[in-house]
Formats: C-alpha cells, structure tokens, sequence
DNA sequence: CTGAAAGCGCTTACAG
DNA sequence: CTGAAAGCGCTTACAG
C-alpha cells in the first residue's frame, strides 16, 4: 500500500527542520518567518514525495479532531436521511468531519455509539436520544458539547433544536375542526419521550378547546411492533361505538404504517376517515386522495444543529434551545 | 469539560508501569503475565477515575484507526440512506466506525471528501464514483482498500459491487414486451457512467431481440436540472408522431421526477402509457395504478460491500466484483 | 512477573 | 531566520 510519507522524511529529503515543514505545511511560513528559499524547497520536496498530512498525529497533539459524532435513530428514515444531509454539508464548511451511527431506538446501542464516538475523541455530539437513556445521556452533557436533535430532556442545561410538537399537533387538530371533523384521535409510540409527549399534550389542549364534549383517544404503539400495534389500535378506534372520524399520526413512520393499514382495511382517506400525517415525505405527493400533513423544516434544523455545537465547541457558555415552527403542508392528489 | 485521564495517571495513582494499565485495558493480562493483584488494582484505579481510552493515540500507535470511509452521491436519497444504514450495522459489528460524506454527484467535492478522509488515516473506503473522475479515483486503489458500490469503473484491479444492471433493464424491456408494449423508451443521466450505460444497453439489447422494428429512443436527463430535462423529455416522447406506449426510468429519483412531471400532464399510468421503475421507494406501495419496478438489494450490497473491504484490508490481495440481481416488483395499487 | 524507554507523526515553546 | 527537543496518549519489544 505504499509507506506513508512525513514531514520527518520530508525534513530529512530537503535539509530543512521538521518545525520549518510544520510551518510550511500549515501555511504560516509568513508568521514564523520561515524564508521564501526554504518554503520553496519544503514544496517542492512535499509535492515529489506526495506527502499527505497525518490528521490523527495533528489531533493527538492538538487535543482535537475536528469531528463531529452523529447519532441518530435511523439513517434509512428520510427525516433523518435529510437531517443527516444538511449536517454533513454545515459541518463540511467548517471544515468539521462526520462519523455517524443508528441507535435504532435502543438506548444500549446508542450509549455504545456514544462511547465509541468519544473514545475517538469527537469534538462534539449531535444525538437523537432514545427511550430509557435520559440521566445517561444528560450526564454527557458536562464531559462534551452536545447538542440534542429531534428529541431533547427537559433540563435548562442542555442544547436542542427540535419542532414546536405541541404546536404543531394542536394545530393538527384544529385544522380538522375547520373542515367538521370532531371525533379526533392521535397515534403515537408508546414513549415518555418529550416530543411524543409534547404532540400528545398539544392534541390534548386542542380537543379540550374545540371539542370539549369530545372523550380524547390517543392510541399507543411501540416501536419494536409498529405494524402489529398499529393495527389494532385502529382497528378498535374503528370499530368502538363511537368511531372516530379523524386521526393524527404523530410520527413520519406512524403515518406511512397507520395508511398502508387503512388502506388495507379498505377505508377511503378523506372519505370515511379524515387524516393529517407528519412530516414530508415522497409518497404524499402521489397519493390518490388529497392529504394534509406537518411539515418539519429538517434541514434549517440540521443546520440549525451544527451551528449550536460549534459554537459550544468554541467555548460558547450558555445553552440553546430552539424550537422550530412546522409548516400544514397539503398535497394535491393525483388525479 | 474535565480534564482527560490517560492511562499515566492510572499507572502513577495505582503505583504501577504504564505498560501493565496497558496490558489490563486490553484484556491481555494473561498473555502479559500481569499478576491478578495488580490487574485488579489497575481495574479499580481506572474505575475511579473513570478513565476512557483515547483511540486516536491508539491509532496513531498501531497505524489503524477502525474507520472506514463512505462517500455516497446523497445520503437524504433513501436508495444510499438505504446502503448506508447496511453499511454502518456491518462495520459496527466488525467493530468498525463509519465517517461519511456527500458527493452530491459533484467530482471535486468527491475528491475533496476522498481526500479528507484519506487524512483522516481511513482504513478504507467505500465509495460511489462519480462523473469525471475515473482516471483519479482509479489510481486511489493501490493506495488504499477500496470497494466502490452502486457503480463503477471498468478496471480489472478494482473492487465493485453492483446491480447486474444490463439485466435489470433487459427485464425490464421483457416485462413491458410481455404485457404487449412495444414502443418502449427508456430515459436515463446523460452519463458516461457504467451503471447507466449498462442500463442503457440492456434496454437496446432488449429491443433489438423482442422489438427488432421499433427504433430505440433513450432519453437523458443531466443531474443538474432534472425537472425541466425530465419534462422536455418526456412531451417529446409523448408528443411524436409514433408516440411511446412504455417507458423504463433508470433511477430512482428519475422514477419518481418522471411520474410526477406525467401527473403533471394528466397521464394516466399503466392506462395510456405503461412504466417501470428503478428502486424501491415508500411512495410506490401507495400509488393509486398498479406499478412495476426494479428493486435492488441494498442492504445486501451494503453489507457485501463491507465484507469485501475487511477482506482487503486484512490484506487479502485478489479483487472481487459482485453484481447483484434485480427483483421485479409489482405494487398493488390502493384500492 | 514488571518497568523503563522508544516511537507513531505531528505542534510549538524555546534557545540561539 | 532555524533547529533541537518535549510532549500528545498510546503500544510493545526488551531488559531485568
């Protein structure tokens, strides 16, 4: 594979110290007065030799990696497929480097990830955190800038940048309201995680403030058994004597599992039972019925993410916390 | 942020050498001949201060970091999300960390991460070439353990694996020919890349033996501006004297471009004109007229891919080409 | 069984 | 203006 050439065998070659090479290589031969004549020669040596920095020798010394540690809970998933996008792009600018992993919502997994991520010495953490880990993952937050996405611990001290949900599920709601429907349900997972609970509490409010005659229904799924769970949730939504005329999918997952279920139990979205999913994705778009659905800004939220944690990283002291407005995004069918 | 504890404090609080905290936090005591006291002292000291070792001095010791390198075209496409999810979960198992980046089909960008993560001593890369840079990436493989992945360079020193893409569009011919389309075009990248080309020609191939009388009419797209290249496309295909009654999209974010603009013009699918698709998507399951399309096995190819690339980096020397087949997928449309 | 020491490839005060 | 040297946190032959 070639020996790996340094700035020692550079030295060496052009009869200069490796401090001089340092300089060069980092381009402050100006500052440490390093003369054109010998700059010269350390070029030129460094180009016949190929020489390739050691970027691990760099961080060792300099106590940094310039390396960002990504987790979150499923690459495959668009949301975060989008989000892991624009974080790569905003740290690329700033000349930071990603290493990523998929907790798959399992809180050992994730703690793992976290660990191996610092072992490799990341300057920072943009996790999603999962189910079960909260005094963990929040004890984190003192060793390394860190920043949650998605997701986050009720905790003053701790950065995040996640969506409005109670926003973003009330107005779910009443969105339904305006166009008659009253008998609302909500499905989500099955999770004493604040995003879920704060999409609860949001669809909780609005029901009381719209429909206050109306008994809340919020279905629960877990996140090892969607398809299984989502069945019979709706199923017994549909089936009670007070069927619902409306439902809110609090997940981008949920929603996509909530309609192939509908769909296979041959209920007419919009027709027989009114629906407003979560987040974007491509298949709203072709839907054969016209569809409603929370929209996130995922990549300002990315983005969002990133500029956070460095300027943690920089010594920034306080926290941040930002929250996100959704946007009611409805699809045109296809005809 | 704390300071960090290197296995010098340990062995100065614990009252030992470096080398047998060493020995204890690798597990080989016993080769070592650590007695079990001291072992057990150097386990509780390191408890204690709760020590994390530092894999970047590691690595820069052993001159390997456990890192592999990934470049796909675009993470957000759910085709790489796809892979990238497999990818990572093989390595992790392997016990090796994943640093990733987007081309975004952009050669200097590519370059650019290629050469990031090459500082960043990668153990090896995993990587979807792009336009333009054949000859450069080319060269990258006697440097380094590379497989490429989704496509390739034609180079018989060079690892790959891929779809058997000819046959792909070849059956795809087959298929519309069967259910008696004859006019079939084909629209693709205005690539020079080997996995459109080979898509390409086994469209022709597939024409020339089933359709021998209908002139071939390939359609490219460039990556730049799909939307519009995809709508002048498609109205002159339709738009002809001897319209096409078929058409085989050759990706997946075509697939998806091409339905949308179709929608757009009122067509309606598989009635006035029949399709097939590239690659699975969420969005197909949903489609309101039935759907053929070509699904590829990515998470196989994402974890062959990773398989390869431990072989050669454990020095394993011949190279292997791997070219997955297709499955021919009908979707049932929503009732 | 244990310890002192070299060295991985860098950076950076410090002396001249 | 330039060079010798220490040190980042590890691993690992080598000597005892």
């Amino acid at each position: 594979m070639g020996k790996k050439v340094s700035i020692t065998d550079i030295a060496k070659k052009a009869g200069v110290s490796i401090a001089s090479v340092s300089y060069v290589m980092n381009g402050i031969e100006k500052e440490k007065r390093v003369s054109e004549e010998v700059a010269n020669k350390i070029r030129e040596t460094a180009a016949l030799l190929n020489y390739q920095p050691n970027h691990i020798a760099k961080s060792l010394k300099q106590g940094s990696t310039k390396t960002i540690g990504l987790v979150v809970a499923d690459i495959s998933n668009s949301f975060f497929g989008d989000m892991a996008k624009a974080i790569e792009e905003e740290a690329s600018k700033h000349a930071y480097t990603v290493i990523f992993g998929n907790s798959n919502e399992d809180f050992s997994k994730s703690r793992n990830l976290v660990n191996t991520l610092m072992s490799r010495q990341v300057d920072g953490l943009i996790v999603t955190p999962v189910q079960g880990g909260e005094s963990k993952i929040q004890k984190l937050s003192n060793k390394m800038p860190l920043v949650f996405v998605d997701r986050y611990i009720e905790n003053e001290s701790i950065n995040y940048v996640i969506l409005d949900n109670y926003a973003a599920s009330y107005d779910a709601v009443e969105q339904l309201y305006n166009k008659g429907f009253r008998k609302t349900a909500i499905v989500g997972y099955d999770s004493d995680m604040m995003h879920i609970q704060e999409r609860f509490r949001g669809y909780r409010e609005a029901m009381k403030r719209f429909n206050p005659d109306v008994e809340t229904l919020v279905g629960t799924v877990s996140y090892q058994s969607i398809e299984e769970d989502i069945a019979n949730t709706l199923d017994a939504m549909l089936q009670q004597e007070q069927a619902v005329d409306s439902i809110v999918f609090a997940t981008n997952t949920l929603t996509i599992a909530g309609l192939q279920h509908l769909r296979k139990r041959r209920i007419k979205i919009q027709e027989d039972l009114s629906v407003i999913g979560f987040d974007g994705n491509v298949a709203f778009d072709f839907f054969s019925f016209p569809f409603t659905y929370v929209k996130q800004p995922v990549y300002e939220m990315g983005k969002k993410a990133v500029e956070i944690l460095i300027n943690k990283m920089n010594g920034k002291n306080d926290f941040e916390q930002v929250k996100f407005k959704h946007e009611m995004v409805d699809s045109i069918p296809v005809k």
